[in-house]
DNA sequence: TTACCTTGTGCGTTATAACGTACATATGAT
DNA sequence: ATCATATGTACGTTATAACGCACAAGGTAA
C-alpha cells in the first residue's frame, strides 16, 4: 500500500512506449490488474515481479525504480610516491598469493598519459580503485570515467587500456584469477 | 517462492556491518524472520520493505539489489561507494562477489579512534592499505604501524584490530573469503 | 554444572500481492 | 443509432509476504 518514499515510473515508461496494460501484460507475464494497481500506487510489488517487467521491457531494474541519489564524493587522498622508471609507475602492493589468487598495484600515470592492456586469460578479473587525480578505463569498448575515491570492476579478458585526466591520475590495480577448487584449501603462505 | 535469479546483497550488507539480524530489524522495522527469509532466498521482498532496509542502513536501494551487473549491457559496473554508518565509517567499495570470493571497504578512523574486530571464519584473509594518516594494524598480537601508501595483509581468523594515529586515517580494506564452491554457480538472472 | 543471554530459524496467523474474470467507459466502424 | 473492439478499473480467490512468538543451538558468566 502506501509505498512512502519509492517513485516507481513504470507508468511513465508505459506511456513512453504507448503501450497498453494488456500487451504489457503480455510481454511481462504480470496481470494486467496487477499493473493497473502498481501505476496508481495501490500496490507495492515484489523484486519478483518488478524484475518481470523490467526484463519485459528489457530495461534494467534501475530505470522503474525512482533512483534515489547518486554518491558522494570521496576525497582524494595524497600519495607518497615512490618513483619509478619506466613507460609507468608501478609498485607491487600486494604481491600474488597462490591460495589467494589476488594480486595488488599501485600504478601512476602522468598527465593524460595511456597505457592499453592485451587480453588476459579467461577468469581474470580486474578492480580500479582511483587514489587521485582522473581516470578513464577501457572497458567492453567503451571509455569508463572515474574520480578519485571511486571503483570499477571488470572480466579483464578482453583487450582493456587506461588513460589519466589533464592533472595524471594514481590508483590501485587488483588482479583476481580464477581458483582452481583443489587449490582453495591451502593453507595460507602468510605470516 | 521460485525468486528466480534476483540475488539481493542484504546477507552480505550485514555480514559487512556485523550486525545481527535482531539489531537489523530493530533499525529498519522488518521483523528479524522476514530477514532471515530473505537472506536465505526464502522470500521476494517488495519494494517497500526493502525499501524499509535500504533506510535502515541508510543505503540507496541499488545497494541491495543483486547488481544484475553480471553482464547487463547497459549497466557499466562503475561502484560508487556506498557509506552506511556505525562506530566507524565504511563504505562499500567493491561489493562482495561470489566468484571472486572478495570485497572492498573503504574505512575511515578519526583522530586516534580504534576498532576491534572479532576472529573471523578461518580462510578469511584481510589487506589494508593505507590511504592517508598513520594507522596500526593490531596482527598476531602485535601492532604493526602503517603510513600511507603501505600496505599489510594478515589472516584474519585471529582477532585484530585497527587503531588511527593523532590526525586519523583511512585505508582500504579488502576480505578474501575461502570460495565455498556452491556459491559460485549461481545461475543467471538474464534471459 | 546451572542459569542467562544472543544468535538464527521454524510455526501459525494475518495482511496483501497477484491472479483471472467481469465490468464500465471509450473509441471506431457499420 | 447498434455493434465491435480496446481501454483501464473493480471484484472474488489464491498464493505468499510479513508479522509475532516460540524454539534449539552456541556462547558467557556465575
Amino acid at each position: 500500500m502506501e509505498s512512502d518514499g519509492i517513485t516507481l515510473k513504470l507508468r511513465d515508461v508505459r506511456a513512453a512506449s504507448g503501450l497498453s496494460l494488456s500487451r504489457v501484460a503480455e510481454m511481462t507475464g504480470v496481470s494486467k490488474a496487477m499493473l493497473g494497481q502498481i501505476e496508481r500506487g495501490e500496490s507495492s510489488p515484489t523484486i519478483a515481479t518488478l524484475w518481470k517487467i523490467a526484463k519485459g521491457f528489457q530495461l534494467p531494474l534501475s530505470a522503474l525504480i525512482g533512483t534515489s541519489a547518486l554518491r558522494d564524493p570521496s576525497d582524494a587522498s595524497v600519495f607518497r610516491t615512490v618513483t619509478f622508471p619506466g613507460s609507468l609507475q608501478v609498485k607491487i602492493v600486494f604481491p600474488f598469493d597462490p591460495v589467494l589468487g589476488a594480486e595488488t598495484f599501485h600504478v601512476e600515470l602522468s598527465a593524460n598519459q595511456s597505457h592499453n592492456s592485451p587480453a588476459h586469460a579467461a577468469g581474470v578479473t580486474e578492480e580500479v580503485f582511483v587514489l587521485n587525480g582522473t581516470l578513464e578505463v577501457l572497458r567492453d569498448g567503451e571509455w569508463v570515467p572515474l574520480n578519485a575515491g571511486e571503483g570499477l570492476r571488470f572480466s579483464a579478458d578482453l583487450p582493456h587500456g587506461y588513460r589519466a585526466g589533464a592533472q595524471g591520475a594514481a590508483f590501485l590495480n587488483m588482479h583476481h584469477y580464477a581458483q582452481p577448487a583443489e587449490l582453495a584449501n591451502q593453507e595460507s603462505i602468510l605470516p
